[in-house]
DNA sequence: CTGGATCCGCTTTGATACTG
DNA sequence: CAGTATCAAAGCGGATCCAG
């Protein structure tokens, strides 16, 4: 299927210019982490320190009971949230980060910070973009 | 809404102690731009040089036609990407990464070097919770 | 308090066909 | 070659109710 090296083009280039380690390198998997729109969300705020469910719930405005608990459920699936549940009444448990999990943080605060220094490019580009394309849909 | 009961809730949960900035510091707008599926990809493969229409969809297996025509308009309007069409039979654009999209390639090389030193810790953890979880629903 | 189970709508994505 | 237009499918996410 993705295997078809169709090459059409004889192009000047002599080597495989293209896909060099794996098309994306293992970025994927990240993505996917990455892509649901709690997940990092999560995390930068579990970077701050050990919380429970509902100190969880107030701290990222918005998310639903059901997609913490699905969001929660999935990083510990992956290693990068751990969860320790007391059997008291009632009932508490807390979300930390493992040492994955942290890891994790510090890269994605790399890009937070990536955002906060290009944000207003952005904006700019697309104000720009829309003021030169009336007609798009959008 | 609330179910008005036995106690009036207390509306105004005051301050509560967390939210320390804004919540998220600022990555929802890279996550809103950035967390669809091929945008990242895109990017990545353009890293590399500058491509055609068919050559980005070659390197990027699996994604359409239309959703590659969507994430680089995308992309063009965010100032990531540029485009160059030449009024030539057969056409031919070409895309290549703005100064902007290069650093954004940079932040995210970050994240894709992260995601390769990790991506087995993850892998296991998601197998061993697995096997101790056979009943769950996934 | 901490979630699991359901129902359901919206957005994103994919397949296909058509145009310049 | 380089897209656009349309339609249908899939997944994500929200509201609600219920259980431990």
């Amino acid at each position: 299927m993705a295997g078809t090296r169709t090459r059409t083009t004889p192009a000047t280039e002599a080597a495989d210019p293209y896909a060099p380690c794996e098309d994306d390198c293992g970025i994927r998997d990240v993505l996917d982490r990455l892509g649901d729109r709690w997940s990092v969300l999560l995390v930068v705020e579990l970077a701050k320190g050990t919380r429970r469910f509902r100190e969880l719930q107030h701290a990222v405005p918005g998310i639903s009971q059901r997609m913490l608990s699905v969001t929660a459920k999935r990083l510990v699936r992956d290693g990068l949230v751990e969860r320790t549940v007391y059997p008291t009444i009632p009932p508490r448990t807390d979300y930390r980060l493992t040492a994955t999990g942290r890891s994790f943080a510090g890269a994605v605060a790399a890009l937070a910070d990536w955002s906060r220094t290009h944000k207003d490019a952005i904006a700019a580009s697309r104000d720009d973009f829309d003021t030169r394309h009336p007609d798009e849909v959008r």
